[in-house]
DNA sequence: AGCGTGACGAACT
DNA sequence: TAGTTCGCCACGC
């Protein structure tokens, strides 16, 4: 565990249930460009249900990718077990339930 | 200590 | 509109 990756965490964390965030989101609340950093740090996923790590959408307003079983099809499973609908693939009314850190 | 990789993103063709 | 290219930076080898 490192600190940037504790960092991702805590911010993973704060993210409400029903609600999802981008990977650039989460650069930007760490005040950083590397995303793929973010990307790699959460695709570690060293505290799987600690942390709500499916909560974590491309700003495409897909998918993603997904390390856990089941891979991208229980990614998607466990968000519409949240109230997150999925269409195709793609996260209907995705800009309206996408959570914003507040930057500090 | 250098190199390649990756749960991304934005610009380009 | 879809596919490709390049940049970003932490991490493991």
């Amino acid at each position: 565990m490192t600190p940037f990756q504790a960092q991702v965490y805590e911010l993973l964390s704060e993210i409400p249930e029903g609600t999802v965030t981008t990977y650039g989101d989460i650069a930007k609340a760490m005040h950083t460009n590397a995303v793929r950093a973010i990307g790699t740090a959460v695709g570690k996923n060293p505290n799987a249900p600690e942390v709500p790590c499916h909560r974590v959408v491309p700003r495409s307003g897909k998918i993603g990718n997904y390390s856990g079983e089941g891979g991208v099809i229980r990614k998607i499973a466990l968000l519409q077990g949240e109230g997150v609908l999925v269409v195709n693939g793609k996260i209907v009314d995705f800009e309206q339930i996408r959570f914003l850190f507040k930057s500090s």
